[in-house]
DNA sequence: AATGAATGAGTATTCATTCAT
DNA sequence: CATGAATGAATACTCATTCAT
């Protein structure tokens, strides 16, 4: 029996943990941002003093979810460091990301109090910095779009598609904003502006 | 006592009816959509069963606010009616109500289910059709821009706005998602798509 | 129909505020000062909100109890104005309603951050001016007996009586403290001190 | 490995008993008697089974403190035995003890049902009886005076103090308390009773 | 028709206690 | 034997909605 053994009963909690996280998605993509927190642990099978332990308030659910989302674009970005569209195959990932826990992105932003969100801003905040600066470089983008216009057009995606119910129709009325933004309302050819 | 008496009580409760959707607005912009509705009786100086009379529930006191807005905007297209950019002067103008009245919007999205809302849904589109058909014409906008399009556009610069507190700051992140909206991320002239 | 009559619905109103602070002398005395107020309400007869529109926290409770004891001491205080020993028969009376309410001077003499309670405090100390001033000059107290050296003693009694769950053996205890506290636990002849 | 090794882990556990003893007068003290047990343990750096094992519950910390204070003074009444003025020396020293642990006391009177506390109750009454015994018969006291009723004088006193949260300002509440307790309200000279 | 008091269901939150490791 | 995670019961509190006046 090898003593390298992980923390005892640490596993048994991080599992807690994780399935708190993946009730809560579920929980907030079907019912929206302010679901019952009961909900969530009956969802994960926990109590409800235990959800309360691992995430004292709803907001630190949702960094949480934001954290694992974040979590899989830093590890894209850096797969993807050198292709030249890195750009746009983060922001495609990210709205897919949109398009599952889109009842979090606008609360949030209605909400950024919580101090966890302000570090996982910055974390966006430096994922994007060198994708976007070289996407502008490669004129891929405007010239002037920030990582601020990015967290926006996400957040408009994640709006836009916070209506529908179905993940079939939530796809579909975010492509078709995503496509939207990307060229704009007024034509190519436009001589006006 | 005469019996010809103009309508007894109505201007009274007319008045009611409508410092209580002034109210809902203060407040729905102050507090939120899910703000308590005993703040909004309160704020209209009326009793709490005065504002159920007038309005059923949640919705339909959001469906009068839209309702005002919207008659405000068929107005405008009257007015504009032969304007060679009547479309956007109408974007623009429903961009400026959405600045004001920001946390309804996502909100209802959410909830379609309310019947007044589908009534005010065709009185959007119906407003929409012949300044957007004129507008395509025009190549003013893409020739694939649907009524529904517009009204997600709306609704993306509303959830945008839905973080700011100040109205000022409101404004200026609307205007700047209206840009983005309009001629697009991806440059002009760039290659791709 | 006479037209006199009190405010419409307020007799109701003032019913239940009644009833519930009687309520709540009888589940304090009973069950203590951090009892459930929903026990309260219910014993009311009343809904749970109903207790919380009339009294926002449980020291709002404590303070309409001991207010009510307090004006019945104003009175006592006014009908015995020029008795030789009003003093006493304040104080006598006093600690008779400490034997009932019991739980609620010690645990308000633990939470002194009430403002209702601050109020009620001054109200004591001004009722008690008048004849503990008297009582001094008459010698019939000691003269470096204070206003809060007063409020000390009910306390005291208070709390020797907390123990005891019948009104009967309270009032045994009480009365034994009293007379221990009037003529003290040195016999009077005593040479030392 | 030799078997005659000293009781295997009793020191560890007997120092974990003291540090769980010391914590409760601390927290006890700082928040009152219903502090969470959580509190307790956490200060003194265990677990919380561990409180459990110890002290099955909230009155058994209580009757630990309490035997803690009993066996100091216990000790002070052999040191005393002979002395004349045994009685209000030990006195003193309770008042002193009350001082510390003041949450405790009333709490206790308020719960008389604990299985210890009877027990440190024959404590106490034993510990009194010899020197009470003598004060009586020296004058020192009333002639009335019961072991009961110096229980009752130190319970007042500590509900006397249990307001105030600095030590300095329970010391001295609880020696103005003291002075009016052995000298009575009423003077050494007033002519009534 | 208007008022505002009353209701009760729903939600959050804390804490004593148990139990797997 | 110690640990600390998990549990669930108990309580406080809010709010939409009804109803007597």
């Amino acid at each position: 029996m090898p003593a390298d053994q992980p923390p005892p009963r640490r596993r048994d909690a991080e599992e807690n943990r994780e399935r708190l996280v993946a009730a809560a998605r579920e929980v907030f993509a079907a019912d929206g941002f302010d679901a019952p927190l009961d909900a969530i642990a009956r969802r994960a099978g926990v109590g409800r003093a235990t959800l309360y332990r691992n995430f004292p308030d709803r907001s630190a659910l949702a960094a949480a979810i934001f954290a694992d989302n974040l979590t899989a674009l830093e590890a894209l970005a850096r797969a993807q460091r050198d292709q030249p569209n890195a750009f746009m195959t983060l922001l495609t990932a990210a709205v897919d990301q949109q398009i599952e826990v889109h009842a979090l992105f606008p609360a949030l932003l209605s909400a950024p109090d919580a101090p966890d969100l302000q570090v996982l801003a910055r974390r966006v905040m430096r994922l994007l910095a060198a994708p976007l600066r070289r996407a502008r470089a490669a004129r891929e983008v405007r010239p002037d779009l920030t990582a601020a216009d990015v967290l926006a057009v996400l957040a408009m995606i994640a709006a836009v598609v916070s209506g529908d119910t179905s993940v079939r129709s939530r796809r579909h009325s975010a492509l078709r904003a995503l496509e939207l933004l990307l060229h704009g309302v007024v034509p190519r050819d436009a001589a006006n502006r």
